[in-house]
DNA sequence: CCTACATTGTGATTGTGTTCACATTCACAT
DNA sequence: ATGTGAATGTGAACACAATCACAATGTAGG
């Protein structure tokens, strides 16, 4: 029970783990072996099973784990047992795209506020948020409880809104702009940059290519 | 110059560095030094000068890596310095965001041909390039030079379309659909799950105010 | 030409995450 | 109640990546 290091990859595959065994619940499967998640997650048992005992042990040996419980069990462990309030600023193509997108609400997450300064995008419903105006992010996320902010702003703007939510108390923010952001360590930051995993797709292709001929 | 094994997070970094040099050329830098270089980027020198160094010796000691070359001999190393062809496929929420992104032409990446099996799309123009119909994928990604497909059809589409992606000879897959790719291991893939960084963002935020207390 | 200085390039070290391999434990049948 | 089979939980080994710390090597100035 007692918190040792867990790995950060961990907690990632662990919400992997909760969406898998949501799946195979709904298909009526009641117990999972550590080898039946591993193959769904495309991974090895073994991991399966150190990542759970960082936290506890779910199973039953010689038996599996329970998929009910430890679904549940799970969704503690990383917080998803209550709903994640998002605050999304930003509402260009990705931020729109985030908003049509139906399946956060699923797996836990809600968009429930959205942001952008263009003046006549303000007060439009996207999904079924209303942008709200820009200059007011400061108060409206202080005052509510937001666990995650999303930046889907320009570049250049980008670490200008970044002070904003800190002043604004926000915890943690994923961004789409090539990084750059200098935070606090206790602002948890994650940037998404999809051209550096292009240019990694693009690099190994070649590399492997030449390793086999 | 001989190929040690590079570690994939460097692949990574090499683009960054790419990007940042860049930007210091034209704001008219013409030296720089391991130092510099990581400042922007935020990250030690230490890393900088190992990472150059898995494929040579770029500087002059004392001095510091002309900013000019450097950014060539990475563009070649990272195989950017001709145009990467792109192909698209799925133009919904996400496939619409990216094709009407233009700085991906500014970093080397092109997305030259766009897919989707909705009659009621397939025609259209979005950004510069018209969508084709899906099922043709299969002969025009295998004719053309296509380096990279992007993957954004729905989740319950994307094992079917990455068969044919795998028949049609493609290099490398980047997917935005909860993964569950299984692909012979000449083809790589990457798969870009918002949930799961997000879960992660969470998770830490909790975790660190915790530790805090 | 030699010295002072700055910065590179890298072997050694540390840190972190994955995988192995097996002792442990449970369900069930006999 | 006891043995058998199956899968867990985990210390130890391994693999990989980041960082340190310093020798090597360049420039510039006297
Ligand atoms: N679109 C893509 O496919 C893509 C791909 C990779 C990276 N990105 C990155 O994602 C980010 C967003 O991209 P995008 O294409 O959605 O941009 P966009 O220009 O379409 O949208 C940006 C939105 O932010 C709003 N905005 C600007 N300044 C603001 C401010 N100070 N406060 C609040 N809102 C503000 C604008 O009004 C606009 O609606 C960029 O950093 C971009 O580099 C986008
Ligand atoms: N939109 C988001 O913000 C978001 C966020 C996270 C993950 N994702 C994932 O990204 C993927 C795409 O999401 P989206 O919101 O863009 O979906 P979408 O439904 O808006 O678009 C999917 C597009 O793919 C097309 N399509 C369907 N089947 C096809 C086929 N066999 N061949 C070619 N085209 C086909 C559809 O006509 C549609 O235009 C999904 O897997 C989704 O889970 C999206």
């Amino acid at each position: 029970m007692i918190t040792k290091r867990v790995p950060s990859e961990t907690i990632g595959r662990l919400f992997r783990y909760f969406r898998s065994l949501s799946c195979l619940l709904r298909e009526g499967e009641e117990i999972v072996s550590s080898k039946t998640l591993a193959e769904v997650c495309h991974i090895k048992p073994a991991t399966v099973r150190k990542d759970l005992s960082y936290f506890g042990e779910f199973g039953t040996r010689g038996v599996g784990y329970d998929a009910a419980s430890l679904v549940n069990k799970i969704k503690k462990i990383i917080k998803l047992d209550k709903q994640i309030n998002v605050a999304l600023v930003g509402i260009g193509n990705i931020g729109r795209a985030l908003l049509k997108h139906s399946a956060f609400e699923l797996e836990g997450f809600k968009i429930v506020m959205a942001f952008d300064n263009n003046p006549s995008k303000i007060g439009d419903t996207v999904g079924n948020v209303i942008i709200e105006d820009a200059a007011n992010i400061r108060e409206r996320i202080e005052s509510s409880g937001i666990h995650l902010v999303i930046l889907a702003v320009p570049d250049y703007a980008t670490s200008k809104v970044a002070k904003v939510l800190q002043l604004a108390g926000a915890k943690s923010i994923l961004s789409f702009s090539p990084c750059g952001l200098s935070m606090p360590a206790d602002i948890q930051v994650t940037c998404i940059d999809l051209s550096v995993e292009m240019a990694r797709l693009v690099y190994n292709s070649c590399v492997d290519y030449r390793e086999k001929v």
